[in-house]
DNA sequence: TGGACCATGTAAGTAGTTACATGATTCG
DNA sequence: CGAATCATGTAACTACTTACATGGTCCA
């Protein structure tokens, strides 16, 4: 997988701006994948050069134009045979987890601290998505699990810290 | 966050070899952080060159010589120096959950194929992390702490593919 | 005897990110 | 009037990964 097979994905059922794409990655999947507008726009320049997208210019009353893209023919087969390619292995890079597991080497203060932003970040991420889920009632179900799975995520997280802490109070006391 | 980092943790109480630093992270760190022998090797030079890490070599009866690398005092300060700057966003990048969620564009059971893969994942590394834990009773609390959130992560995983599958059955009867 | 483990290293390539540039409109 | 939103684009940089090279030991 990479930037391209997803875009092919965000334009596989309707034309797109690479300026919609990125919206539509922020408040969809950016908590499993994110891409920059610095990634988007040369992707998409080289896609309509391999004659897998074709541009549309769009003029708009009071905004800049808008370059909209579809997939083709070529787009769709290459969609498809990117889901037919070997999955490959998800891949996370977590500061806070590397602190705490060095967190020997620092202070309980810091670390509580550590821990309070990271809750505030999850809580802050669990209300979107639960906000989304409630918004969208008949979310297609594939959308859905991948909704479902951020907002586990968020509460598996949210709990253990908040076990932790509570931990950390009694041994305090 | 970056792999001068990361290294310096791992040495920070003891020296230890490219090679075991590697070793080290695959089997503690692994599910939220990972580098490559191409990463590691050239970082311990460059820190080498920095004074931040001691190089000695040891000799070994059947085995190739070792590099052990020792962390300095400025290495200290340095990943002190870490540990009070910003944490880095965690980032994560999954291509099964981009798949999913473009699901409606491929059929069923390629989809079901997919969810049993990513859950025999799942569970080996439950399995796996559980073993660790089992092994290390008395495991010192903040390696606990992210022991623990691989866990979890692993556990939530499997149940909301476990629920995912159920409900795709019943659909079918 | 062939594969796994031990151990280090580099060169080429990749897949991005960050920062900057441009410029109009809308809203508080 | 300044910030945010809309909209596109590029150049420089970064932080890696992948693949290859080397070579000994141990074990089934």
């Amino acid at each position: 997988m990479n930037i391209q097979d997803v875009i092919l994905g965000f334009i596989y059922d309707e034309p797109m701006s690479g300026y919609d794409i990125k919206q539509m990655m922020e408040n969809s999947v950016s908590y499993f994948f994110d891409a920059s507008f610095g990634a988007i726009y040369p992707a998409l320049r080289k896609m309509e050069k391999e004659g897998l997208v074709d541009k549309q210019v769009v003029q708009q009353e009071g905004k800049p134009n808008k370059n909209m893209f579809a997939i083709t023919d070529k787009g769709k087969e290459q969609f498809q045979h990117y889901l037919r390619s070997p999955i490959n292995p998800t891949v996370m890079r977590s500061d806070i987890l590397i602190r705490i597991f060095f967190g020997r080497f620092t202070t309980k203060e810091k670390i509580n601290q550590w821990l309070l932003a990271e809750r505030e970040k999850n809580q802050a991420l669990y209300d979107s998505l639960k906000l989304l889920e409630e918004k969208y009632p008949n979310m297609e179900r594939y959308k859905r699990f991948t909704l479902e799975y951020g907002i586990r995520q968020a509460e598996m997280v949210i709990g253990l810290i908040d076990e932790t802490l509570s931990k950390v109070m009694e041994q305090e006391e």
